[in-house]
DNA sequence: GTGCAACATTGCAGACTATGCAATAATTGA
DNA sequence: TCAATTATTGCATAGTCTGCAATGTTGCAC
């Protein structure tokens, strides 16, 4: 929406280089193991030079991890923001990441075998996990907005609304870890969506910290 | 305790070049800049061959993140299982972690220095994440005890005290980088204690869940 | 469509990382 | 003291990654 309506020969070539240096990586991981690939053989599939290589990714393993997700937008967003779909902060979070989930929609095969890997080289989920940093800023932001909303005292300390808005975030980062690796380790009928394990996780989590409390 | 009373020459000695490894790539990765520096030069300061250098870490970040706790044993553990100090599953959690967090003292300094590191070089923070897995899986082992103490249904279901026990675990987790951050950004007067910040996060933990219920 | 500016790709050189292997040295325990 | 075990080291080698300068492509104004 904001960006470009017509993406150009330029910009179309650029994401037609970097999924097939994705791909060329995702099917040698897994036909010969990680550590049996080299840059060299990832460039002779993708059909570039192993320098060329290193314009788009900064290791292997960065080609195999994917990309961060998009900045979350649209109506969803505005929704979370005016009191969510639940009107109970964490789950409506985990919501909308579902949502968000949902959208992000790439190649299925692409997806299957980045799991695939993600379950055989679980330094690789932690990579991955890693390179969410700026969409936990992000996402924190968000949170931000909607703390504001919920209760207007937090305009006079900015301090503790984005201490208060990083822990939310954190947490709900770690109920999407889980999310993903249940994903991870579900047999793999194709057709699992991500984004209904995603809520499944979010609605137990509610009564993980509600439970304790009543017995 | 479980472990040698006398550790012998042997081990001492590796312990030692473990530290004297550390101490250098903290020294001087502060003095010029983390890409600044070879593991020639780490070498050449702690004294030992760049091959021996690779016998302790398989990485410079590895030598800077530091190792991941030790397992958590002792009495605050049993009171943990037992249905904890205040009786609420995830602030007890925490409150075990930042007993762990007050135990496992390193020097001050080095403690000092990686923090340092930690907020110049963000990366260095998701691999210390990365790193704890195994800590993770003896954290969700021990959240599974107490879950089974709570409520002895969960025999009869592994498949549900194994998802549930490990989503407590990565919550906590979440909270525990909440905590870390905070205590990294907060001003370097050196006497200001990670463990209080972690009680801190957990408390305010039990306040997001709750307080989006009652509004 | 010509031409220029912006950007992308490539090859090459060179520094650094990382591992296997075999020789040497230190520690252990009998 | 001797033999077993474990640690350290140097060397060789494969691979990663970056800077730079040359060459190719695309975008855009005219």
């Amino acid at each position: 929406m904001s960006i470009a309506e017509a993406p150009g020969l330029r910009e179309r070539k650029r994401i037609a280089t970097r999924k097939a240096i994705q791909r060329a990586v995702l099917e040698l991981a897994l036909e010969r193991g990680l550590e049996r690939v080299t840059i060299e053989e990832i460039s002779r599939v993708a059909d570039i030079s192993p320098r060329t290589f290193f314009n788009y990714f900064v290791s292997k393993e960065a080609a195999i991890v994917g990309d961060s997700p998009d900045f979350i937008d649209g109506e969803a967003l505005q929704h979370f923001v005016d009191g969510g779909p639940n009107g109970d902060l964490i789950r409506d979070l985990g919501y909308l990441l579902a949502d968000a989930a949902e959208r992000a929609s790439e190649d299925r095969d692409t997806q299957i075998m980045r799991k695939e890997l993600h379950s055989k080289y679980p330094h690789l989920f932690a990579l991955r996990m890693a390179g969410m940093r700026v969409f936990e800023d992000e996402l924190s932001a968000v949170v931000a907005r909607r703390l504001l909303r919920e209760d207007a005292a937090y305009a006079k300390d900015q301090a503790t609304l984005a201490s208060r808005s990083r822990l939310v975030t954190l947490v709900a980062m770690g109920a999407l870890r889980h999310a993903w690796t249940c994903w991870a380790d579900s047999a793999n009928k194709s057709g699992e969506p991500l984004a209904g394990r995603m809520r499944d996780t979010f609605d137990q989590l509610e009564s993980v910290f509600v439970k304790s409390r009543q017995s």
